[in-house]
DNA sequence: TGTGCACGAGTGGGAAAAAGTGGTTTCTTG
DNA sequence: CAAGAAACCACTTTTTCCCACTCGTGCACA
C-alpha cells in the first residue's frame, strides 16, 4: 500500500516537465509500477493531485456513482473526472504535466510536491508557502481531532 | 515506552546536519533502532516534532482517517504528513533535516532540542527564547489542566 | 591536588555515486 | 507539412557516505 510522505521542492523546466525526486519514484514504482494519474484539486486550493492508478481506480467510481443532482457534486465531478489525465514517466523519471492543469494550478517554474498519504499534492512553490502563511486560524475542528494527542 | 526530557542546545552544520547529544541518541536507540520521523510542528510555533517511528505509526494512521472535508483537518494533514521525514543517523550519530524543514523551522546554526515524553521537539534557538519571554499567557484551559497540582 | 593521558563526543571536509537538467533527434498527430 | 510530444543521451550539480581531526571531559596516577 503506497504511503507518500514528505514535501520536496521541485523545478518544472521550460517544456513542462517536472522530475519526481528519486525518492518519490521508488513510492511510485511499487505503488503502481509507474503509471499515475494527475488531475485537479476540488477544495478552494487550487494545486493537483497525484494519485497512483490504482488508488484513483477505487476512488473514480465512487466520484462517479454520487447523486449529481447536488450542486458540490456536480462541481467535484468536474473537476476531478473532467481534469484526470493518466501519466507515464520518461527515462529519467519526469512527467509533462498538460498545459490545462498547469494553468488550473497556476504551476510556474517552481513547485512543491507534498505527500498525504494516498496521494500526492503537487503545488505551486508561491501558493504553497502563502497557504502556510495564511490560515493559523481557529477554525471548528471534529472532535475526532480534539481528542488527539500528538 | 520512549521518554525524553530535558533540552539541549545543539549546532547545526553547514550542510544541514545535527549531532543528536550522546545522552538522547541512547534513548533513541532504544526507543526505535534509530529509526526516527522528523515532522512540522502543527500550531503556530514553528518548530518540529522528532518522534520515534513506532510512536509516528500510532499517530500516523489517526491523522489519515480524519474526515478531510473539514479545513482544520486538511491543514493538519498537510502540516504533519506532507512533511513527514524517516530519518537515519548517520555513522556519527548525525542526522541530515531536510531543507524543507529547516527551512519550515528558521532553523539556522543553533538550535534546541527540547523532551516532551514520548517525543522531542527542535526550535530554533532565538525562536524558542523568544517563545519563553513572551508566553506568559494567561489562556483559558481545559477541565483536565485545571485539577492538576503541581 | 594537580597534571597528563585516553577515550568519546562533536565537527569538518572530500571523494564517489546518484540525481537532476538541458538539449537534440525521432516519431506521432493534427 | 508543421508542431508538439516522447525517447534518448550527455553533462552538471547535489547528495551521501566515510574518514580524519579536534576539543572537552574524566579518570588515574604521581
Amino acid at each position: 500500500m503506497s504511503n507518500f510522505l514528505g514535501s520536496h521542492a521541485i523545478n518544472m523546466d521550460a517544456k513542462g516537465r517536472l522530475a519526481i525526486p528519486a525518492k518519490v519514484r521508488e513510492s511510485l514504482a511499487q505503488a503502481c509500477a509507474g503509471r499515475i494519474v494527475l488531475t485537479a484539486n476540488a477544495d478552494e486550493e487550487r494545486c493537483l493531485l497525484v494519485y497512483p492508478e490504482p488508488e484513483w481506480e477505487i476512488l473514480r467510481p465512487k466520484i462517479e456513482a454520487l447523486p449529481n443532482m447536488n450542486k458540490a457534486v456536480r462541481r467535484l465531478q468536474r473537476l476531478l473526472l473532467g481534469n484526470a489525465a493518466p501519466m507515464e514517466m520518461d527515462s529519467a523519471g519526469r512527467i509533462l504535466v498538460p498545459p490545462t492543469l498547469r494553468n488550473y494550478a497556476h504551476l510556474e517554474k517552481k513547485l512543491m510536491l507534498i505527500g498525504q498519504g494516498k496521494k500526492l499534492e503537487l503545488w505551486s512553490e508561491e501558493r504553497w508557502f502563502a497557504w502556510l502563511d495564511e490560515s493559523c486560524g481557529d477554525e471548528d475542528m471534529p472532535p475526532e481531532m480534539e481528542a488527539l494527542s500528538l
